[in-house]
RNA sequence: GCUCCCUUCGUCUAGCGGCCUAGGACACCGCCCUCUCAAGGCGGGAACACGAGUUCGAACCUCGUAGGGAGCGCCA
């Protein structure tokens, strides 16, 4: 190795070295944010807020057939929703067609790119014939070697002038070590004939031109990152960092596609999941440090590095993901969920200025809904009047020989209680059963029928508490008129 | 067809040559607690894909086999 060589390489180490790391989420708008998608822009976020670097969006919509407003708008929607703010952008591709155009022509000028006027028809036929003689199929025409003119003609492409011989190596940071041969790679369409680029030309400019250093995306592109390390070499750039994520596979271990699994992530939220909770179970699908299950927002930025990441791919699991959900619940403050909470009885069309706060409500539910949907849905016989009664219920504890008698003593208890707290409830009901000589189960169970018209619900005392003192004692008088006596 | 990648309990994973009779979590089962349902506590079953090799020693290294995935576009 030459001694200049060497000077510049070690100049180039020193270079990456103290450049601040630059990331960046690169989504084509052809349909919402999914889960897949959600986790490369959380690794992404997490790696440059983890080594102070940026954070960039970009849109990448050369594909004009299937970009659209609607799914821009989408995907932030839900990078917002989850809190991944980026530093800057989002840039979008179709805004920088000049800057494509002039680099292509660089690079033609430059000999490292040509033009080449094959028609479709030819390059499937050409590709067809390699295929039945069991070859790999590449470009096999003529103007590779032609460096023809620039003419007009409805044909025209720029290629890329792939290196014939030698291979690329690159270390990516989940992969590991990868190296292709140049003879697999063929000379890709760098500008389509309607003058669009294609993605890898496209990515390789955007990323030298915003000074990406980390490229982290899924894992379907590591088979472009070799032509991609060539474009670089051509321009003159320093490669970056590449981190391929393994992708995420359907609970039944089938890909995730449209019409098989794929959701929006705002799906989530109205399913009643916390935007917390869904960060933190996207983490660990693929990352992990050590036994931790649980991670904060800070813990998360604190630890995480992409080196950790699985190479294997990963199956979505909703269980651990409502399990995680209901942790959160449990563990934040009642104030904090409250504010979802809010939103999901809205959405049921619960009026809350006539029911119980939304806090009290989490402080009962809490234990016992694993989502924001399921705790709203719970909720219901605290906003609105009971519309169905369990007739087992009713047979069980509104018919048995005390079930009068226990309602009767609640009802004078609850009458006179000063101040309605849930402490004060529990101290009625406690008294309820004393007077007439019972545990709390004989009067509990007739209560809770009673409030509830089901034999679930939470604490007798929270049920209570929660249904108000008037709707309380009126809704024990109707029940009383359903026992035996 | 060709190239590249992947493979530890049902699932997510720990493990980076001896700490492994393989650890944790979700799920499951049992017991305890208990006003119902939960939550919680305690306990249980459950995995290194297979075969060679290297080594005193392999879940960890090497090579094969099998299975899975990705790519081979004027899609991204």
């Amino acid at each position: 190795m030459g001694k200049a060589l060497l000077l510049r390489l070690r100049a180039n180490k020193l270079l990456h070295e103290s450049m601040t790391v630059r990331t960046r989420f690169a989504p084509s708008p052809t349909g919402f944010l999914h889960i897949g998608g959600a986790r490369t822009a959380l690794y992404c976020w997490l790696e440059a807020r983890h080594r102070g670097g940026q954070f960039i969006l970009r849109i990448e919509d050369t594909d004009r057939e299937r970009s659209t407003d609607e799914a821009v708008k989408a995907i932030l929607d839900g990078m917002n929703w989850l809190g991944l703010h980026h530093d800057e952008g989002p840039f979008y591709q179709t805004l920088r067609m000049d800057r494509y155009a002039q680099v292509a022509a660089d690079l033609v000028r430059a000999g490292k790119a040509y033009y080449a006027y094959e028609t479709k028809d030819e390059l499937d036929a050409m590709r067809a014939e390699q295929m039945t003689k069991g070859v790999k199929p590449r470009y096999a025409g003529i103007y590779r070697e032609q460096n023809a003119e620039l003419r007009d003609d409805p044909n025209r492409v720029i290629r890329f002038r792939n290196p014939a011989s030698g291979s690329v190596v690159f270390i990516d940071k989940v992969k590991g070590r990868i190296e292709w041969s140049n003879d697999e790679l063929d000379d890709l369409v760098m500008v389509r004939s309607d003058e669009f680029p294609t993605y890898n030309f496209a990515v390789v400019v955007d990323d030298i031109d915003m000074q990406i250093s980390q490229v982290i995306r899924g894992d379907d592109h590591v088979n472009n990152t070799p032509r991609q390390i060539n474009i670089y070499h051509a321009l003159g750039a320093s490669i970056p960092e590449f981190a391929h994520l393994p992708m995420i596979l359907g609970a039944d271990g089938q890909k995730l596609s449209k019409r098989h699994g794929a959701v929006s992530v705002m799906q989530y939220r109205d399913d009643g999941f916390l935007p917390h909770a869904l960060l933190n179970y996207l983490a660990r699908l693929g990352w992990s440090h050590g036994d931790q299950e649980i991670f904060s927002l800070k813990e998360m930025i604190d630890l995480f590095d992409v080196s950790n990441v699985n190479k294997s791919a990963a199956r979505f699991d909703l269980e651990k993901l409502s399990w995680l959900n209901q942790h959160y619940l449990k563990n934040d403050k009642p104030d904090e969920i409250a504010a979802h909470l809010e939103w999901q009885l809205r959405e049921r069309g619960y009026d809350t200025a006539h029911g119980p706060a939304p806090m009290d409500v989490v402080i009962a539910l809490r234990e016992r809904s694993q989502t924001l949907k399921e705790m709203a849905e719970k909720a219901s016989v605290w906003y609105e009047p009971i519309k169905q009664w369990d007739d087992a219920a009713i047979s069980k504890h509104l018919k048995s020989p005390t079930a009068a008698s226990a309602l009767t003593a609640a009802h004078e208890q609850l009458a006179i209680v000063s101040e309605w707290t849930v402490q004060s409830v529990h101290k009625a009901i406690e008294l309820a059963a004393a007077a007439i000589n019972e545990g709390m189960g004989k009067i509990a169970q007739p209560l809770r029928v009673a409030m509830t018209g089901t034999q679930v619900s939470p604490s007798i005392d929270h049920t209570v508490y929660l249904v108000g003192r008037t709707r309380a004692l009126k809704r024990i008088e109707d029940a009383l008129a359903k026992t035996n006596s």
